[in-house]
DNA sequence: GTCGCTGCAAAACGTTTGCATTTAG
DNA sequence: CTAAATGCAAACGTTTTGCAGCGAC
């Protein structure tokens, strides 16, 4: 798999980026980077998780910490803040390549992601048409997934 | 203008509400709800505004009570709660009937609604394509508007 | 030795709730 | 009269910041 592959080429954006504005490679930014760049694609965590994961690692870790690296990992493109509507901010890797969004279930919080190029294309037109320059989006839908509609019925 | 008919309508559908529900009709409640319905359809107050400017009629109506108010609202489906990036809510008067989604600009925050079907109509295909009942959604696209492109050239 | 980084604790933020009082019905 | 609604102030949960000490370079 070339999962510990994709991992190194993060982490070494992430250097490549630290050394461009003079920034210091620390013990703690490689920790959050790390618990953040290996976690599965859908799990979209918050502050919260990704603080406890990388207290396993080292104890000493603090909330804060946690806070500045994934902002200046939002700034310097290698993650995206998302606010679904649960009230705290989730992290995901950047994806270099193509945007998703996410369908996400209102009884279960699962979270699916998708792409759509189709709608892509049609929202450019839209925005295009009332003279926005695109700069990014969000598009998510709330539903009930298939598992939980299931449990319903039981 | 059929703004004041409009008016009269969503506050006969409120009052229908209320009763229905056995709840009380109050002052504060009506000034909370017309300011919210008198807003121009793309303003999306917070409650912050909706505050103030009901206190402008009532000086004695608090924040909880806007807050209990748009969430009364909220429930029996005459507003609609929307979280953008900026850390608040808003709202915005439940169009009876077609969705609407937002273009945000992100220079000035100026907001301009959109209608495409075309896309309703494949999000419903994605999100069947993975087994979820559709309750609804969001779709928001980021940019700079047409106005603060020009000011940027300046 | 710098100057950036860290952890802690505390501030700030919008949202939400407890409570004593007022008021619609 | 009674239960619902109100305003105030305080509690919440999360995000953000001030600061003294620590550590990369």
């Amino acid at each position: 798999m070339g999962e510990r592959r994709e991992i190194a080429a993060l982490e070494g954006r992430l250097v490549a980026e630290l050394v461009a504005r003079g920034l210091r490679q620390t013990g703690p930014r490689r920790v959050i980077a790390r618990v953040f760049f290996e976690a599965a694609p859908d799990e979209h965590l918050g502050l919260d998780e990704i603080h406890s994961r990388a207290r396993k690692r080292d104890r000493h870790i603090g909330y804060a910490t946690v806070y500045r690296t994934m902002k200046l990992l939002t700034e310097v493109g290698l993650a995206h803040e998302r606010r679904f509507g649960d009230g705290f901010s989730r992290y995901e890797v950047a994806a270099g390549a193509a945007h998703h969004d996410h369908l996400i279930c209102s009884r279960c919080a699962g979270i699916v992601e998708f792409e759509e190029p189709e709608i892509e294309a049609i929202q450019e037109r839209v925005a295009r048409r009332h003279g926005f320059a695109v700069t990014s989006h969000r598009h998510e839908i709330y539903g009930i997934c298939a598992s939980c509609q299931k449990a319903e019925h039981g």
